[in-house]
DNA sequence: CTCCGGGAAGCGTGATCACAATTCGAAGCT
DNA sequence: AGCTTCGAATTGTGATCACGCTTCCCGGAG
């Protein structure tokens, strides 16, 4: 499940196996915003010291994946409507963009990964298969991302899933209902089609409707500080 | 020298003192590309022990404003040409927006502030004084920045700032037979009169001419491996 | 029954040590 | 003189421990 190779064979190490965890963990949905982590609990429950870990989270917390509340508690971010909706405008405003740059650098066997993954992505859909579906969905995006062969777009890019990663599970338990135009077939008609443009809007599009399924409803709308109005789709995490 | 506050009062911890220092000096410019630093040389160098440096830098690693090579040992990142304009389109696609969202929040007092940090930018350049001029840029953008009271944009267009910081350097050696157009000053009258598109755009223009300077000269433009192409302008940093 | 206070448990932080891998130096060989 | 080679020093990594601090819980006073 993928991050950007920073190097490539020095994901031995045992933090480094640790960060990457605990990032698959976030950008799939499975850690509940609100939830509060241990640096001796992930310890224990990964099998490592907590030195390890200490590194990792720090790393998350630069990120902003993980935030480190005044009493030096480490937990997942709670989000403001407000804050999403900024993360959503910071992915139109680069998600597009590295499609267009990427459409060259995707050759016929891409194409034929991206409709697997697509057809992956809806049976998980019909199964219910939540984890399933929100890993098919970054591997979808990222397939494409990746192609742009930049290593600034595509971190920069993944910094922002995982920052919404723990809201994504949101999205799924409306998507039944509210499917309209399946923007990801439109994002590989483009690419067969050689259009940078049709491609870079299908990304928009899929953005934006993710974004609307995400804000349209209530997602802890008036109550900020609790987290836990999706409490029934976000199951215990961990 | 501005970072976001991720909290109020927990930066009396070492790690995160140290976290903030390298920040500085990398936003500044003060460690050239290539350079490689080791955990207990900044530990000695800092009075610290290797431990919070450790956190620190691995924070920084996570940003990717250092990078960890194979052999586990920590540098600058050298970057190409193309990783800076990537970059640069970056800043491109958010600062503007963050500057059109933060003018409704720019108040009397914070444009005062930011004439006075636009004539120190001006003395420091005319002083010749490098450090001053970059920390004067960047307090002038980050005044502007932080008027939209975003916890996404701000960190994120900080984190752009980080990776170019080391690069900055050579912006101010070819700024002087360059100079045309001050955008900044157009920045300050499109805020005064409640132009929000005027400053978008004197923010966009700023940037580009930026840009400009940095990529249209050598700058390792066909050495990316040695990264000692503006040896002179960066000197020894540490 | 409610409220409050004190102690135990758990938290992050930082220091120190051990270890394996790598790097760098100088000596020795061809 | 140039190249190889072997060893010492340095590096990042991880574990363990000690120290303050906060949180939580349980018992006693009102």
């Amino acid at each position: 499940m993928g991050q950007t190779e920073p190097a490539e064979a020095l994901r031995q190490t045992a933090h480094d196996r640790v960060y990457r965890e605990l990032r698959a963990r976030l950008i799939g949905g499975r850690m509940a915003p609100g939830r509060s982590v241990t640096l001796r609990g992930l310890a224990a429950e990964l099998g490592v010291s907590p030195m390890p870990v200490r590194e990792a989270v720090g790393r998350l917390v630069a990120e902003r994946a993980l935030e480190m509340k005044a009493n030096r508690r480490v937990s997942v971010p709670e989000m403001t409507p407000r804050d999403i909706a900024e993360l959503v405008f910071a992915r139109e405003a680069l998600e597009p963009e590295a499609a267009r740059r990427a459409l060259a650098g995707i050759d016929r066997k891409a194409v034929a990964r991206l409709r697997r993954t697509d057809d992956e992505l809806e049976q998980h859909l019909q199964l219910g298969n939540v984890e399933g579906y929100v890993a098919a969905n970054h591997a979808f995006h990222f397939t494409i991302y990746r192609a742009c062969g930049s290593a600034v777009l595509v971190p920069l890019i993944e910094s922002l899933w995982l920052r919404i990663g723990p809201f994504m599970r949101v999205v799924y338990g409306r998507i039944g209902t509210n499917w309209v135009v399946d923007h990801h077939e439109a994002a590989i008609r483009a690419i067969e089609g050689g259009d940078a443009e049709a491609l870079a809007l299908a990304i928009r599009d899929d953005i934006r409707e993710g974004m609307g399924l995400m804000t349209g409803g209530s997602l802890q709308a008036d109550a900020p500080e609790t987290g836990q109005g999706e409490a029934a789709l976000t199951r215990g995490g961990l």
